[in-house]
DNA sequence: ATTCGCGTTTAAAACTTTTAACATCCCTAG
DNA sequence: CTAGGGATGTTAAAAGTTTTAAACGCGAAT
């Protein structure tokens, strides 16, 4: 997993090396800047993956930088201020900031906030990541796999097929089930059908094809995806 | 888009009720508890997007409800407290509270805070949710869609040739660039072959193929999707 | 030993994609 | 206003892929 990348925003010294200095041993990712305007020209360069702002900014303020960043992005905003009330801070999340902590902040609450906020992030980036097989990365969305022999295409039906074995992994399925969950229940092919697709995806991920790591046979049953 | 569902519990009887109104108000489908074991078993039945949660509860505590919750399932959970030291707020996002709200509450804020754990759902709802030309649903993650004599399955190339150019609406495409963007730089079919899969978009989606409405050709240039 | 199920190869069947050919429409030049 | 050229619509068939079936051999289970 990358690094997350935070944009911290603050114009106090201390208060910018405390969290530097903390964020840093959390193991984020960091750029800083000291106005507004440099926030702006930081956040696009550096891109971050979460912004802490400070709301009083020389050049222009922390509610105009949030205004303008989102204007182009969702990224995840907290705001930092010592502007607490009630107000100011309905305020600053009505500008679209995912949360408002006013300072003097308990730097423990937050580093549990940010990790919060990068959340959704990090599952997002889960999900999205592709399928292993032993080495081979598999490219569902874009029909395509790493395999013994180099990048191969995947035909739809492979990719379906492969799709729901390996949704099940460490389960013995059976042929029927097979038919039915990925050819549907009107059309049913011969079983053996299924085999050719086995024979394939052993041919692209198996190291011996003969005695298979990943794809097994059990006799008089059906077959085991074993990652 | 779906009413989003929130689980209020809380058994102070005066609270219960303005959260009721105005939560109501702001059209979300509601369920209530007042115990921490209700708690637990409203959320199994009702399910819900997001949970407020009360700390101080008969039964059981919110703390301990959260603790349960969390272990099947990452539905937000946003804590209103009278327990509101920084070590409480702590204690609760540790739990894997997502916000802390102490009481006496505002409700705009609370209002806001809700809307910002809820607008994560809703974008991944735009996303998941399939694309709709006309009265036709596209579903191209299995290949298939409505259209006008019932439903049809689209190729790989359908739907590749779809996605691009409803990717692009109310844009004209030269046939160039789709040639460069769905078949790839290396291989070049004649730019008719691009006519005959409008042709077939036209069958499935047009009322009247001869007058199409969203594929439209610009002499000259290319094609024209129109939503 | 015989039967049954799977592995494997090969080829036929089905389907997708591309090309070719002709029809039709639209713009423009005469 | 009309003929001609160029572009798109349409159909059908060719070429290319994918999917399915058939056939045979091997090894395990009965």
């Amino acid at each position: 997993m990358k690094k997350q990348k935070i944009l911290i925003v603050e114009d106090e010294e201390n208060i910018l090396e405390t969290l530097q200095l903390n964020l840093d041993l959390e193991g984020y990712a960091l750029e800083t800047a000291v106005d507004g305007e440099e926030a702006l020209s930081k956040f696009k360069s550096f891109q971050p993956d979460l912004v802490l702002l400070d709301v009083m900014l020389p050049k222009k303020s922390g509610y105009d930088v949030c205004r303008e960043i989102r204007t182009y992005s969702n990224v995840p905003i907290l705001f930092l201020s010592a502007k607490g009330t009630t107000q100011d801070r309905i305020f600053g999340l009505k500008l679209g900031a995912n949360d408002y902590l006013p300072k003097p902040f308990d730097l423990e609450e937050l580093l549990l906030r940010i990790q919060i906020l990068l959340a959704p992030l990090q599952e997002q980036e889960k999900e999205t990541s592709n399928f292993k097989i032993g080495d081979f990365e598999v490219d569902f969305k874009n029909f395509k796999t790493d395999s013994r022999s180099g990048e191969v295409g995947l035909t739809k039906k492979e990719c379906e097929l492969l799709k729901y074995i390996v949704s099940r992994p460490n389960e013995v399925i059976s042929r029927n089930e097979i038919l039915d969950h990925v050819w549907g229940e009107e059309k049913y092919p011969t079983s053996r059908t299924i085999d050719n697709f086995i024979l394939n995806f052993r041919k692209y991920f198996e190291d011996n094809p003969k005695q298979p790591k990943y794809f097994q046979s059990i006799r008089g049953v059906g077959y085991k995806f074993t990652p």
